[in-house]
RNA sequence: CGGGGUGUACCUCAGUGGUAGAGGGGUAGCUUUGGGAGCUACCAGUCGCGGGUUCGAAUCCCGCCACCCCGACCA
């Protein structure tokens, strides 16, 4: 393609609102436009990237023996009343819901589980038709808090959606290992760096989920992973073991201690520098919320550690626990904020511990007064113990569970989730089949979602410089770029147009920069742009010589003309789309 | 949804009460031609929207809207 033909627009200046490398080169490079928050126009190089990646994804999926299909954006309210995610969706303002003209009640599809347990039911009536697996490749639509990172998180995007359906368990299983490779085989492909790791399922439900992070800095998730060990686990669903508590000297009465003013762990350890701040313990309380209810929740953890409410909200099963605001620690602690402890808290506090404070003797706590802690306070001896359990933060330092290694905090990009839903769906929308025995059983299902806009987007997270862009070669939007140096001399033009040709014909797909511009203009949009391979047909052109100038890594090189298909050839063989 | 910030030309921005500007960009011409070249001329704005104060408002005040950033959700 003849970039003189072509919509090609790039910008010299930054956009003013990009915060990260991805955002701000795709749009200096024309790949997309914001036309609200969180909602882009893809431009025609951001569409051959997408269509790359959604074609690997379709190739790995069919090559898995998936079918794909595709189901409406939008939905009916009464599909979403029938799982009973209506109300939820509505109330955390993610649905995008409205009246139709007819006073019915319609949403924009943010995921599809309710359709496709619709469309199956009825359908697949046998276990003699399982295992299957559907998916689609569409525009999904959240109405997200905070849009943000162009790409990386819109209210509008184009995702996968796979759902797998099993007779029982250990079909679920299988068919959810099945994924798993086809995921590593799609991200492998793609050319990205990435790590698989264990997560939460947060609200779609069910039991086992894994998470495909790309590495990168500027990631929205932190992962805790073990070199040693292959660990590695959202930080939001990361276990670890951490060092004990130093003991204390001696065995010293409870009593209290006047700490004015002193509301944070820093301020106490200010105040009592011989005490370790393993055995100061932090009490924090929350507001957890269910759907018919709430309760002021209490929290205790080791001075130098951190809660991990989603641990809190799993193990109480819970809609939200959000922080208490001042008014409500007041009201459970009577005191000021920052002196909250286990001992007098009101009696509708339900109080839980973090398995950090196993162990810990003769510890400090907050007073439930203000400007007053307790001092040398022992479990079983001044108070019972709360139920204890793993309600904690994996920090960096931290110990593998098994002791075998040590745990550091990467970041990374969520471009893939996978889950075992089991049967909340087919049971909640009474989605059954026959079993061997002629018995009625739900479905045990599995979802699995890829991010395609944001897969593209994790690739130039990935592989940028101070130039712009660099796209892996199995997703670039060309495969290479032919700069032709003069515009309208006889040899470049007549030389450039044959390798296009021959290029093309052989199925390499070629930009071809014919502009009648200056030389640096057109090498800094080639480096913006960041298609892989680089041709150049300069002053050799007579003689049949181009230079050889890959977009990243290695001298330029002076080839035969004849040579160039060759090359490029072997790059494609290389890079693993030939 | 809370807290903070910004809205001026297609883009990046300057402009603190007195005739709307610069650079980039686009168009035309001449010169140039290996890392965003030079000169000349031209194009381009209801200063986010509404109200108010004032002889006079981009500028001051009030309201609204949009976008961005920081916190709770997710691909």
């Amino acid at each position: 393609m003849r970039i003189s033909k072509m919509l090609f627009v790039t910008k010299k200046e930054e956009p003013a609102d990009a915060e990260v490398r991805s955002h701000a080169l795709m749009v200096r490079a024309g790949f997309i436009q914001q036309i609200a928050a969180g909602i882009y126009v893809y431009g025609p190089l951001m569409w051959r990237v997408l269509r790359k990646v959604e074609e690997i994804v379709r190739e790995e999926h069919d090559k898995a023996g998936c079918q794909e299909m595709l189901m409406p954006a939008l939905q009916p309210r009464e599909l979403w009343e029938e799982s009973g995610r209506w109300e939820r969706y509505v109330s955390e303002k993610i649905l995008y819901h409205f009246e139709d003209g007819r006073g019915r009640e319609v949403c924009l599809g943010p995921t599809h589980e309710e359709v496709i347990t619709n469309f199956v039911k009825g359908k697949l009536n046998s276990y003699k038709q399982l295992p299957q697996t559907l998916y689609q490749i569409q525009t999904k639509f959240r109405d997200e808090m905070r849009p943000r990172f162009g790409l990386m998180r819109g209210r509008e995007f184009v995702m996968k959606d796979a759902y797998s359906f099993d007779a029982d368990a250990e079909g679920m299983a299988a068919s959810y290992a099945k994924m798993r490779q086809v995921y590593r085989n799609i991200f492998s492909r793609c050319g990205l760096r990435f790590t698989p790791v264990e997560a939460d399922a947060g609200a779609i439900g069910g039991s086992g989920s894994e998470e495909f992070m790309v590495d990168a800095e500027t990631g929205e998730d932190a992962i805790a992973v073990c070199h040693a060990t292959g660990y590695a686990a959202n930080t939001e669903k990361a276990v670890s073991r951490i060092a004990a508590p130093p003991e204390p000297a001696a065995e010293v009465a409870m009593h209290k201690e006047p700490t004015p003013g002193a509301k944070s762990c820093d301020d106490l350890v200010a105040l009592f520098p011989d005490l370790p701040v393993e055995r100061m313990l932090k009490t924090i309380l929350y507001r957890a919320t269910w759907a018919d209810r709430e309760q002021t929740v209490a929290v205790m953890c080791r001075g130098d550690r951190e809660i991990n409410t989603i641990k809190v909200l799993n193990h109480l099963d819970a809609l939200a626990v959000d922080l208490a605001d001042e008014k409500l620690v007041k009201q459970a602690t009577g005191a000021n904020v920052g002196f909250a402890g286990p001992i007098g808290l009101s009696d509708d506090v339900l109080l839980l511990a973090d398995s950090s404070v196993e162990g810990v003797k003769g510890f400090l706590c907050g007073g439930n007064e203000t400007d007053t802690h307790y001092l040398d306070v022992w479990f079983g001896r001044d108070l019972e113990q709360p139920l204890t359990k793993d309600f904690g933060m994996v920090q960096a330092g931290d110990q593998t569970v098994d002791g075998e290694g040590t745990i550091e905090i990467t970041r990374g990009i969520e471009v893939g989730h996978i889950f075992q839903l089991g049967t909340k769906y087919s049971e909640s929308m009474d989605c059954r089949f026959s079993d061997e025995n002629g018995k009625l059983q739900p479905f045990q299902m599995g979802c699995f979602g890829i991010g395609i806009s944001r897969t593209a987007a994790s690739a130039v997270e990935q592989g940028h410089d101070e130039g712009g862009m660099i796209w892996p070669l199995p997703i670039a939007p060309y495969h290479v770029m032919l700069i032709q140096m003069r515009a309208g001399d006889e040899a470049q033009e007549a030389l450039g147009q044959e390798l296009h040709d021959q290029l093309t014909a052989a199925g390499i797909e070629v930009l071809w920069d014919d502009r009648k511009m200056g030389a640096g203009g057109k090498f800094k949009d080639a480096d913006l742009v960041g298609i892989p391979l680089r041709v150049v047909v300069g002053r050799d052109a007579a003689d049949r010589k181009v230079e050889w100038k890959p977009r990243t890594g290695g001298e330029t090189e002076v080839i035969a003309a004849d040579d160039v298909l060759g090359r490029i050839q072997a790059a494609l063989e290389e890079a693993g789309c030939a």
